[in-house]
DNA sequence: TAAGATAAGTGGTTAATAGTGGGTTAAATT
DNA sequence: AATTTAACCCACTATTAACCACTTATCTTA
């Protein structure tokens, strides 16, 4: 089963002194009655925190259950990516806090970038975000790779 | 059957003069009901404790129930997995007492990091958990591998 | 286009819950 | 019977979540 979501745009909103983030409410309004504004915020690969409707998580979750823990590098892949992942919900303002941790790996301080990718939102240090764009430009060969596989 | 649990999240808690690790809330109310609050401790592959609700465990017993006993890894496996399990309960705080020979295996003194890793727990001193992290990074090739079976 | 109404974003206060520490009683072991 | 061990109870503190209020922006309608 494919993702139901395909959230896009970007937004500038701030973190206050209880690490609450709102999020914009074009995005809240898309989420899907059945994730009853539950959703997982976790690590993302780049510096940036990841944010999944329940629906979506739980399709990567059933994914990590094939693996199992006599492996051992299943028992690392899945300790390090299920550690940082928390089970969050919007509070009636449509706000929700971001875990000191990911606070921390995000080095989030005043204002955040919020964006829509698809299936899933990210959390950027605005600053950050910007230095990613300069710095990891896509090479031609790389997007000559991707041509292969999506046709946009 | 597969699992009906899918714990996430990392706390980092205190252990007292007594033994005693207080289960983080939100984990805690994960439990269902058939499991009334009972639950395994064993020893983890890796140097940690490894925490299953009963139901999980009757599941994984059914599987170590298909390994045959004339291979001397299976015997060896079973003997070490089944030694060290013990059923245990949380007290009316929502802690347990970890027994005396998992703080010895766990090396766990003042502190322990616990991880929802899906179907289990995890209980590990911070400074073991951490030295993990650093010498056990995945490489690679290993992604590789797993980048065929999992889509993430 | 201006004025009013509605919704969105932000900030702080209060009430409830979670984590921790210790003490007391009951049970078990020797 | 004495000592140890485990279950249970109570209390304090810190953190979290629910609540309320205000400002700014957006949308409606005259």
């Amino acid at each position: 089963m494919s993702s139901q979501y395909t959230f896009t745009g970007q937004f500038t909103f701030s973190i206050d002194s209880k690490n609450r983030i709102n999020i914009p409410a074009s995005i809240r309004k898309q989420f899907l009655t059945k994730d009853k504004k539950t959703f997982v915020v976790t690590r993302g690969i780049d510096q940036c925190a990841w944010i999944y409707p329940m629906s979506e998580w739980n399709l990567i979750q059933k994914e990590l259950n094939q693996l199992s823990s006599l492996s051992k590098t299943n028992r690392i892949f899945l300790r390090n990516h299920l550690r940082h992942a928390n089970i969050l919900k919007f509070d009636t303002q449509g706000r929700f806090v971001l875990p000191q941790s990911l606070v921390d790996y995000t080095s989030i301080d005043k204002n955040v970038t919020i964006i829509g990718v698809l299936n899933k939102i990210e959390i950027w240090n605005p600053k950050l975000l910007q230095k990613n764009d300069q710095s990891d430009e896509i090479d031609d060969q790389s997007y000559e790779q991707l041509s292969e596989r999506v046709n946009i």
